[in-house]
DNA sequence: CCTGCGATGTCATTGAATGACATCACACGT
DNA sequence: ACGTGTGATGTCATTCAATGACATCGCAGG
């Protein structure tokens, strides 16, 4: 480690959040949020690649977790099933975290910038969803489908998660809302 | 109208399109677009919000087609059923534009920053659909799953009327997507 | 003929993003 | 203990997207 406090990253991360949430992404500078952090605009974009992504750090771990847990599903198990056992993995990934992406959906929710990058996340997600659906041998239109109603499903769990009032579960909203994914279907062709 | 070339929003989205085709959107200015254009680049951002706006100008006839299809379908019509008359309704809005269809979507899968604003647009099209069911009565999360559902199945369907190598009819691609996306379910709980 | 309005041009500015190069403390081998 | 290299950072310069303020000009309508 350098002569300087260590974790930049970390600074930029917190610092970046406190200004987001304070004035607005759009009103914010990256300067500013280099000043907060105590280091050169030049170096925030050593650690970020923009001024979005510092919200996003997490979102390879996440991805990973859930094709863990994919990956970790029975042969017989069928496509969806196997979806729903990445969902019901990740949720524990959340455990103790929902005031912190309570505020993070806030600031997101509040650009339409950062709303299209969590976008792009969710379908870099529902991508490798894909890829790992085929590679367990289930055919191609139906691995795209089963990925992106499993991230759809996920979105929906998300938003309920953190926006009921009452402490709920992350893994029961996931199952709840698989149910009515089921119950969708039942009566169109 | 003015005293200059009529159109200059057309041939703004013309000299895009081609500049970005031959050299990349990153690498393509908006001083370059205008100068095709025979305008200056002031008059770019007067026409569109930014540079990827250029490509997705027809979005919003695409939400309204849709959206007055779903409106049509009789009250009596499931959350699903409804979805399915608007996506019938919009695929006759592509007759004879697949060719274009298919360069506009080379440029976008090529550039990660355009890749975002579809998503943008595709999200906002399940948000107005999720709306739409609402106020037909659905049930929100339902509504929600519906809506998201539509738009993967859209997404699917149009992905491959553009990829496969013979014209294959894009309404008929929609009612063979369907019709997967109810096998899914099928089996799963 | 005049006048207002709309579309455009011109000028200036901010801020994101990136490349090139300098710097400096710590770790490591000798 | 003494170089020395390496990685993280600072500094400087530059490009380009995006936007605001103001001027211009010609057509439409009175």
């Amino acid at each position: 480690m350098g002569r300087w406090e260590p974790d930049a990253a970390g600074r930029l991360r917190e610092a970046a959040m406190a200004l987001y949430t304070e004035q607005g992404f759009e009103r914010t500078t990256v300067a500013e949020i280099a000043d907060r952090a105590g280091v050169t605009a030049r170096t925030f974009f050593r650690h970020y690649a923009d001024k979005r992504e510092v919200l996003f750090a997490g979102s390879e771990e996440l991805s990973r977790h859930m094709l863990d847990a994919l990956a970790a599903a029975p042969p017989s198990a069928t496509p969806l099933e196997a979806v729903r056992a990445a969902l019901l993995a990740v949720a524990e990934l959340f455990d103790g975290r929902r005031d912190f992406s309570r505020r993070r959906q806030a600031v997101i929710a509040a650009t339409p910038e950062l709303r299209e990058r969590e976008l792009h996340k969710f379908a870099s997600l529902a991508t490798a969803f894909d890829e790992a659906l085929r590679e367990r041998g289930v055919a191609p239109v139906v691995a795209t489908l089963a990925a992106e109603t499993g991230v759809a499903v996920f979105r929906v769990a998300f938003e309920r998660w953190v926006t009921e009032p009452d402490e709920p579960d992350l893994a029961e909203l996931m199952r709840a809302t698989l149910a009515e994914l089921a119950g969708l279907t039942a009566s169109a062709d």
